[in-house]
Formats: C-alpha cells, structure tokens, sequence
DNA sequence: CGATAGACTGCAATCGATTGCAAAACGCTA
DNA sequence: TAGCGTTTTGCAATCGATTGCAGTCTATCG
C-alpha cells in the first residue's frame, strides 16, 4: 500500500538498517549516503509508519488531552493552544471527553495509556487519583486547571485565590457590600479557591461576610438559576452577583431576564471565565479571566520538559500558577455607598449589619 | 512494563499463539483452554497493545474526526456525539481541529493516515479534494456538513435548502416582506444551498429578490457585523435579518446592541444552528436547527458501515440529508402588512432595554 | 485394533521499523 | 604495503501481536 522503509533501502541498495540511521539522523552515516536516502525517501514519497516505530521505540507521538467537555470556552481554547502547539513539534493530539465523570474519566484513561500516548494533559475529577498516580510512572502527565489531592502530579492551576479577589474586590471599589457569589462544589479545588479569595477581598474591606450570599453548587446552568433565586429571594438580595462557577452562568442570565432585572442598573454581575459571546452580549459582561490560553501554553511547556526529561524530571516544583486578570466591560456599575439593593424598592438599608459573620 | 501476551502464554503454560487465539476468540481453541486463558489473561490484568495489533493488522482502533473549530456549538454537539458512539465500540476518537483552512486540513489528513486510523469524518475544506479522493482508497471516509465537490464521497449534510427555506417561510408567514440575508461563502455547499432555500420560500410567497437584501461573506463575526451594517444602512433597511452564517451572528449581534435596534420590535432576527445561549440570551433567539446531533449519529453509522463493508460499500446512495427545524423564541415578531422597516436612519431610540414583556 | 477425519495446538514467519554487534571499508601512518 | 584506528554498513534480533501451515491428539468408525 504505501512506501516502507525496505521499498527506499531496496531502490538505494542499502541495508533497512541503513536507510533507517540515514533517514532518522543517528549521525552514523556518511554524509553521502545521508543525502541520497533523504533524496530517494522524499522522491518515492516514504513516510515512517508510527505505528511499526511506536512498537519499536515505545513511544506513538500521540499525546492526549483529556478535558470534561467542550462546551466552557476556556476549554475550548486550551484545546486549540495545545494542539497547535503539539503540531508544531509533530506530535498529534488525542482530544478526550471525559465529562467531569470518574468513570468515563477511568476508562478512557486506560484505553488512553493502551495507546501508549507519550504523554498526558488532564483536567482531573479528582476521583480518580490512584489510577493516575500508577500511570504517571509510565506516562509523563501533568495535570491542568484542577488539582487532584491524592496525587503529587505537577499541576497548572490558575490563581483563582487571586482571581475571586480581584474580581471581588473590583465589586467593593464600586461600591457594592452585599456581594452574592455562586460558586463551584466545595470539593474541587478552584471551588475552594475562588472562596477562600471572596473571603479574603470582604474581609480586607471589612465587610463581614453574610452566609446567606454564598452559593455553592454543581457546574450546571440549573446550579446557576437556583441559585440565582435564592440570592433575589432575600430579604435584602445583594446589589451584585459574582458568578464564580462558570457554567452556572446561563441560569443567572435566564433568571435575572425572566424577572426583568436590569443588569447593571439593578444588579451587577461578574464572571469567572470568558466566553466569546461576552463581549457582544448587552450589557456586555465583564469576567475574570483566568488565562486559559496561558494556561494550556504552561501545561505543554510543563509537559514536554517532563517527556524529555524521561522520568527524573523531579525538580521540585509541583504546582504553578497563572495570573488572573480583571475584564472590565458592561455589567457591573458603581453604586451609592449604601450598599443597597435596588432589586426591592422596598426598605433596605446601609450599615454592613447583617446577619453573623461565617467561617469557611 | 505491561502483561503481553506472552507472559499470559506462559503462565498458561500454551504457546502465544494458543493464547492470541483464545483471547481474540477465533474459535478454533477448545472451550476449556479459551476459558482458562481469559481468566488468567484477567487475573495478570492483560491488556493488548493496539500497536503491536495494529502492526500486523493494520488497524488502529482510532477513528478521527476532523472539524474547523470547536467554537461552533454544531461541532461541539457533534464531537460528543462521536465520541460517545465510537467509545462504546472501543475506538478512540481523534479530534482535530483544521481551522477551516486547506493547508492546516491536508497536513493533518496526511498524519491521520501516516497513523492508521481506521477511520475518518470529515467536515472538508473543499480544497483538497484530490487528496481526500486519494485517501478514500485506504481509508473509509465520510464527509460531514460540507461536500466537496471534487470528490465523490459519502456525505452527510444538513438539509439547508429546506432549513433557509423554512426559516424564510417563517418570517415571511409574520408578515415581513424585506428580508436581509447574511449568508456564507457561495464557494461551500451550505452557503449555495442556503441562499436557495431563502429565494425559494420569496419565490412561493411571490416577493421579489432584491439583491441588496442579500449578502455572502466569511464565516467570521467581523462579516456578520459588516453585512449587518449594510442591510441597516439601505434606504430601506430590511424588517427581519436571517443569519444563515453560523459565524457573522455575533457580529450582528454587536451591530444592533451598538446601534440601540431592539429585538424583535424593530428588527426580527433569526439564526441558523443553536448556540447553547441562545435561549438564554434576551430575547432568546429563534433558530433553525441544523440537527447536529442527527448529523453526527448518521454520519457515525455510515461510517461504521463502510468500516465493515472493507472496501465493497459502494451501495449507490452517496449522500443524505438530515432534516432542519425551526425553533421558535423570541427574536422574531409579526409585522404588519406594510412589510416596512421600523428602523429609520437617523432616529436613535434612548431607553429601548426593559421595554419587553417576557414570554414564557 | 488400527486408520483417519477433525479438533487443537505449536512453530515460525510477518507487520515496519530500530538497534547492538560485528564485519567491511576507508584513511593514515610508518 | 602492512598495520591500526575510524567510519560505515549489514546482519539479525526485537518490539507484541496475528496467522498459515504442519504436527499432535482425540475420537470415531470400520
């Protein structure tokens, strides 16, 4: 069917093992040679085939990118950086789903490692952090935008302890005290983070944090609308709402359009993480960005280091962190110093006297 | 590293062979030694290398699929749906992305092949027919979205003349009678196809094509926005706009937010293909569902079938049509009979958000 | 009881490359 | 021209499976 490397070593009258030396560039070929074979490969069309060189060498020049879905943009992007960038260096990009399930997460691991991909991008559940600790022996893996606990995988994360921070503290220079925030499961890592950054941008401008404002949920739109009410339905309902848990944001849309809310004239509202329709939404809606392109670059060079370093690539360092950045565009405005709501016309006033101050 | 064959072979105390036979299930081993030879296979935890496997057999076990981009809510549907349908017969999914461009498309066809893949979808360029035909003869291939021309291909498309047709039909049926229309490229399939739908449904309804209603461009936002800008500019500026390229609705999006046009009241908007926000967004937008879920499914199955057919498949039928839909939202509203545009050149409204009442 | 068909099994070749080892060719010097 | 050290090259094994062919074993039948 297509050219071997015996069809070029037979044209030049070499040996196989020749051709092979001369054509990988082992350096143990006279220059001629060298030349010729290049010449004879190139004008019969010769292609190495990965997969006889895969059995061979070990190695399939597949790296895997394994990612929870396709629909968060920032996911997106991290799949077209990585791609392009493994292109570049002619490796081929296995993009997996794995649909934040451990199982599904599980099993394509496996069929992933079967393939004996050189090497691996994942966004982990977490719930699986045996398997990938056993597999990090044989694969270089890095693990991305979340960090799985039971392992000491290397580890890109964005900063979203600094993230929720700037974004929240943006919302308290505009005035706002009654900041409501939706944010991911408690039992992930950026959940916990983008917490821990809410807490500390309030507590450094002294505003007690009310219980009754924090949301935590599933990445679901649905998490995103259930929550949104419950934050309107207070009897004193925040002025703004930072939407920290990415995919809950279209529930927060929906919900605040169904009552006819204003944003921002009536409530302001931040976001995690961008989507391209952002920008052209109206109000345009202004988001930390957490730097996914950034992101993804860190993870391949990570990566790629690791697959060169061939397993003693222990330098110590476990865990990075990519900057977060404010995007300021539509949909938070500066409110009176009260603090009040403009969701209830109804009586609400200033003075941070609310409820009990919480604990994480 | 891993359990290979041979260790299971030698456990089992039978040459590799027996063990190769029984484990592939050849039927020529006895039932005990096929029975003994799984479990021990198991209890070893033997799992064979698909590269060695596909060495001798010249499979993969990799299908790819090769799309422009992921940023398209249909590719995104479609991956899933390929993803899922292939996991479940235990192929891995390649998914790349080709940037819409020939260059980009040809060198990874030439890697997908270079790698064996058993298997490939692709929504084609339509710049590298040659090549696609070429590589049809090593490898089933389905055309997916898109047809290109140069070839004879199995292909799976939308069926866009019925959906721009229904879709105008549509807006036609509320009353509008100037209907711009931003539509792709006339070099693809789906932009002609388009195009045809929207002159049929005037056509039946007896109004008159007026070329400065209709307008081909890119598939980039930037065009969508450009095109929009046009249609408002005229004299006579259109009631309704059918956005029928999937890429320009942001951009059109932009220029009526920009421009202060409220939707639907002063302008009816109707897209093609869903966006997971659409129906979220306000108003939630009214499309034509391009069935990319159906594409993906039948796409798979012919696939599958060619797959199977090794070489023979050649049952006539070359290409199929998945039926459209129209989602009705709240985008579009009937006009009045004058079929006259709200929009007037030079007023500009002032406080046109909240004017709408929710539906739903 | 021996012959023979039929069911199993094993040997060895094969897929297309890479690579250790040894032989061959080459270049230099004496 | 012989001697010796370097390059270059070829042979053959190897990676982990599959598979044609031939040999072994069992069972059946005359």
């Amino acid at each position: 069917m297509s050219v071997t490397l015996k069809d070029v070593a037979q044209v030049a009258r070499v040996s196989v093992s020749t051709a092979s030396r001369a054509l990988t560039g082992t350096g143990l070929t006279s220059e001629r040679t060298q030349q010729r074979l290049t010449r004879i490969a190139r004008e019969l069309g010769y292609r190495p085939n990965p997969i006889a060189r895969g059995l061979k060498t070990g190695q399939s020049r597949l790296v895997a990118l394994l990612v929870h879905n396709l629909t968060n943009a920032s996911f997106q992007v991290m799949a077209e950086v990585v791609q392009a960038r493994l292109k570049a260096l002619s490796y081929q990009m296995l993009l997996c789903i794995g649909g934040d399930d451990p199982q599904q997460e599980s099993d394509t691991l496996t069929t992933l490692v079967d393939h004996r991909i050189d090497g691996l991008i994942v966004v982990p559940t977490g719930k699986n952090g045996p398997q990938l600790k056993a597999l990090a022996k044989d694969v270089p893996i890095v693990c991305l935008v979340r960090r799985d606990d039971a392992t000491d995988l290397e580890t890109v994360l964005a900063d979203d302890p600094q993230g929720a921070y700037l974004g929240t503290r943006h919302l308290i220079e505009l005035g706002h005290k009654r900041i409501g925030l939706i944010v991911g499961r408690q039992d992930t890592t950026s959940g916990r983070e983008r917490l821990s950054g809410y807490i500390r941008a309030l507590g450094e401008a002294g505003i007690p944090i009310d219980d009754t404002l924090v949301h935590a949920g599933h990445f679901e739109p649905e998490t995103g609308a259930t929550c949104c009410r419950k934050l309107l339905d207070l009897s004193r309902p925040p002025s703004a709402i930072f939407v920290a848990n990415h995919e809950a944001t279209l529930g927060v849309l929906r919900v605040t359009a169904e009552r006819n809310i204003a944003i921002p004239d009536d409530l302001s509202l931040l976001c995690y993480e961008d989507m391209p329709w952002f920008e052209w939404h109206r109000p345009a809606i202004s988001i930390v960005d957490n730097g996914a392109r950034d992101l993804a670059n860190l993870a391949v060079d990570r990566l790629l280091q690791r697959m060169e370093a061939k397993g003693n690539g222990n330098d110590g360092v476990r865990e990075y962190r990519v900057g977060a950045r404010l995007v300021q565009r539509d949909s938070c405005r500066r409110i009176e110093s009260t603090g009040s709501a403009k969701i209830k016309p109804s009586a609400s006033k200033s003075k941070s006297s609310a409820a009990k101050s919480a604990k994480v």
